[in-house]
DNA sequence: GCCTGGGCCTAGACCGGTTCACTCGCGGGC
DNA sequence: GCCCGCGAGTGAACCGGTCTAGGCCCAGGC
């Protein structure tokens, strides 16, 4: 055929001029508004094919004044980031749903909350962004106040108790953590511990309370938890210190799948035999637990449409209606190998 | 003071109007070039600061033809990317280099290479990314075609005999596969199995072909191997028919270190003992391999190193400089807990 | 026959920056 | 005294889309 592709970049004026018709009519082809006629349509699709064209995404985010792209920002160390299942599963989530909007993520690692607010707020400034997804709420939260004044439009992942006035959308860990708690106690453990994240970390606040509260009600006593920060080691430092410890637990609930693993090798390098000496449960349930031997039992729940309905939420943000929050399914128990009632 | 933010969004003209400047002094002034005097250049930042404004990206990247931001796609499933460690790591490595140029990275997670193929197109057509980094190269892999007719500025993360004259960034596996083979030869095993990633993936091929020459070198026959999806469970399945067959294998190594994970886990489950029965090679390194018990021997690499170099790589290129690929540091061995001299 | 209305399409303003050609004022050299 | 050059700063074109106001034409109603 004829014209190759023009040497330099092909713009909505090269295809309007190959079809014969004015840049308007071009943008409103494309855009499937009507005043065009089909035949019209058919012609400005056939350059635009013709030519390789395709509109250019700064134009248009700048006379349509938004940018399809929505920003996370997560603030742990990469390192134990890569070995948190849990985050590419969320992000594989939100992605879903993004995809059916046309909008792309912008992901960035970040080294503290103050880092996230500084870039959250040149994302803004500088329109990168149409909006954000925070997670990881501490208690009081610095990134409230200064993103509430900017304006920014976003959603927050946590219970509304944490997200100070965003819209969020959050699994009821309070209930989960009863659950298990209750479940340890019904097979016959007295002594649970519990490792957990850092305390000012909102959703492990809010678990440890629900640990607590739910151990003092079965009569158990307040129960011992550790902090941690996530990472596998230190998991493994806390359920060394628990196995050495006087009063030894006979079951342990982690805060996430790596620290239950590092856990049961911990237990295996002691020769603590799982689950006949201890049982183990733990956190969000990737594939992780059941590549062990014995396999985890864990705190099921679906991350992949957690971050599916965050996004969903953060739409509906964008779309300028007003949302509430809304809980997600609550992690519910799922049973394997790692509990078992405890040796007599 | 005076000067509240105005109501609506507040460009470079309100930002000039306080200042008492043309919108071009500021621009020059925002960007570091000459032509403003030190005085101006204050006043214009001091206003700037009072109103809150930020360049707007979108009309900045349209008058400057680049919007500072790279592609990457990534073509596995979420569930099982979630699980590697080395792409968070990796990302984080990238991000590290992206980050000193004030660039982003747009992250997406696709179903197949197809699909990549038809978002790399619209990224650079709709001009959503300078450049892009490939990643997961395949034997004559069907990206190469229509994104090289492109144009599309892109650097390849593999051997330069996979990536079809991009500029690639790649760890020397060949020499790496030789080094664990020779490692565990040395010890003593002479019937050594290897757990490998799909064989039309290029760097799996490369390591398959190494892996044999290897073992032929020494002598050692063909060994075997078994090719997955990168899994834990198939590294599992793998493992367990690996354990099962005759000849049983006293030495496996695997392509990365989830599977390793997971083949510990089987020989737990079945009774054989790591390492006196059986010594496990896990490939990557992440933290996961210092949590089992025993802990995992490994092929070490700098994954957060490797990123950055790609990233650096990366830029070089969109500078329109000729860039030869070059190799990151081999992978070497880090023995751990679960390798060992074979049982008499 | 005239007016109305709707379908199709165009011209041009506009989004908010960057950049280039140009002006102005001033100091220095001869 | 005149010219040159340079630093500082301006005005307007430009990037490539979207969108609004309006023009033209034809069918239909009275």
């Amino acid at each position: 055929m004829s014209t190759p592709a023009p040497p330099g970049r092909v713009t909505i004026k090269d295809v309007a001029a190959a079809a014969g018709v004015s840049k308007g009519a071009v943008s409103l082809a494309f855009n499937n508004k009507p005043g065009v006629s089909e035949a019209t349509r058919e012609r400005i699709f056939a350059a635009a094919r013709r030519l390789g064209w395709a509109p250019n995404s700064a134009a248009r985010s700048l006379s349509r004044q938004s940018v399809d792209t929505v920003g996370l920002a997560l603030c742990r160390p990469a390192r134990l980031l890569g070995l948190e299942p849990f985050y590419m599963e969320f992000i594989s989530g939100i992605e879903s749903v993004l995809a059916e909007h046309d909008c792309s993520l912008l992901l960035r690692l970040v080294g503290s909350l103050d880092e996230e607010i500084t870039l959250q707020e040149r994302w803004w400034r500088e329109r990168q962004v149409d909006g954000s997804i925070l997670v990881d709420f501490h208690q009081d939260d610095p990134r409230i106040g200064p993103l509430r004044r900017l304006g920014l439009p976003a959603v927050g992942v946590g219970h509304p108790s944490l997200t100070g006035g965003f819209p969020s959308v959050w699994t009821d860990d309070a209930t989960a953590v009863a659950e298990a708690v209750r479940y340890l106690a019904a097979l016959g453990h007295r002594r649970i511990a519990r490792v957990g994240g850092p305390a000012d970390l909102g959703h492990s606040g809010i678990r440890a309370q629900a640990f607590e509260r739910t151990m003092d009600e079965l009569g158990l006593g307040g129960g011992r938890h550790v902090e941690t920060a996530f990472s596998g080691e230190e998991g493994a430092r806390a359920t060394r210190m628990l196995l050495l410890g006087a009063d030894r637990p006979t079951a342990i609930v982690y805060d996430n799948d790596i620290m239950a693993v590092a856990g049961l090798g911990v237990a295996s390098e002691m020769g603590v035999s799982v689950p006949d000496d201890l049982s183990l449960l733990a956190w969000d349930d990737s594939q992780l637990c059941r590549l062990t031997h014995p396999t985890l039992s864990a705190m099921s729940h679906d991350v992949h449409g957690f971050g599916a309905e965050v996004a969903r939420v953060l739409f509906d943000v964008l779309a300028g209606q007003e949302v509430s929050s809304r809980p997600v399914a609550t992690p519910s128990l799922m049973p394997r190998g790692s509990t078992a009632p405890p040796r007599p």
